[in-house]
DNA sequence: CCGTTTATTGGACGCGGTCTAATAACGACC
DNA sequence: GGTCGTTATTAGACCGCGTCCAATAAACGG
């Protein structure tokens, strides 16, 4: 998909990695609030114009370990097999996704929440990645469920079911270190709620 | 609670009417995202600090009528009967204060969101305010369920039966002018959420 | 050595939001 | 009327995020 040596221009100097480590320091001595994009580029040895240039906003650097992660959902839906019931195939892709998310990256976004400052932020992310998964979650079940859009039921299982698997994550993360894997809190979560609408549809 | 008259200091130049006004005529020229807080406070023939006296933001314009409303939570969930089941009890409290928003106040957050640029300040004050309710229903529901039983349920409702609403609420705005009342949305959204989990407690 | 491509950089700008100190408008009290 | 306490408003400065642009640096192939 993307060479690892682009082979032509300036090489880079830096890399996505570098600055993720730089951040998590400052991050674990100043809060993710208290941290300037400009400490972060300083102790990453690099202008913070380049900081711009590897993430798109200071709060990306919350989902490092996530989005990589939920950016898997659209794929294992894809990925369902046609004759399975609606809902079993979205428990089941979240299930999946929930699976292949390493157990011991947690992301700072589901860590910090509690520490001072970081809501805000946080926040505003959170929900971007929200929607963007949600979107992709309606409109696999429109096209299940053959319906016309602007119906309540497709918006109603994207956000019920994302809710409960952001839930079950945010548990899963502020549960330490004796913690289950991941999965076993999505499906304890999601589980009723595909279980209520399966009914229902 | 509190007196329409303080009876005491310098009277206000301005209210918090007057600002929505403003701001909701340039909102309509501008776009939420292309209109300034100085442009607001302009209009409204005040200064732009005033203007934070009356809102924390400039993203809580956005939620100006459904602010009152989804207050309205806490209350309903609190004047729930101790022996209705949990899920009922959720399920009705959203829907009361559903059924206690005026039909005529459509919020900007739910009508600018296809509009340009304001998605990056909608979603952050978006989840903010989800954040909020959600604490107050995980918290009834734990109460309910007395403790410790495993935490990632009560968290699970909270956001999934939440979200089911706010998916309502969505269609709702966006259905237009022929749109049926907004609790008949909530309650066909957050009916199956609540059934299922009401199958798994 | 010369173009091309890409990464990095500095500098400036706009905007939201916070803070502080000064001032203005009221009622109450003497 | 003058003074005090209270509250609203204001100007001013400040910080940080994010964007934009023009300049430069480092690689490549010719």
């Amino acid at each position: 998909m993307n060479d690892p040596t682009p082979h032509v221009g300036r090489p880079r100097r830096s890399s996505k990695r570098t600055l993720e480590e730089a951040a998590a320091e400052l991050f674990l001595e100043q809060t993710y609030a208290g941290t300037t994009v400009d400490q972060i580029a300083a102790r990453a040895g690099v202008s913070r114009n380049t900081f711009f240039n590897y993430f798109g906003s200071k709060s990306d650097l919350l989902w490092v370990d996530f989005d990589e992660t939920i950016e898997r959902l659209a794929d294992e839906l894809a990925a369902a097999g046609a004759e399975d019931p609606v809902m079993d195939a979205v428990r089941d892709a979240l299930v999946r996704v929930a699976t292949s998310h390493p157990d011991d990256r947690v992301p700072w976004a589901l860590t910090q929440v509690d520490l001072m400052g970081t809501r805000d932020d946080l926040e505003a992310s959170g929900l971007r990645r929200f929607m963007k998964q949600s979107a992709i979650v309606q409109a696999f079940v429109e096209r299940r469920l053959g319906g016309a859009a602007g119906l309540v039921l497709p918006q109603a299982v994207a956000f019920a079911v994302l809710g409960a698997a952001a839930a079950a994550a945010g548990v899963w993360a502020s549960a330490g270190v004796g913690r289950r894997p991941l999965a076993t809190y999505v499906a304890e979560a999601v589980g009723p709620v595909c279980a209520g609408f399966a009914q229902a549809l």
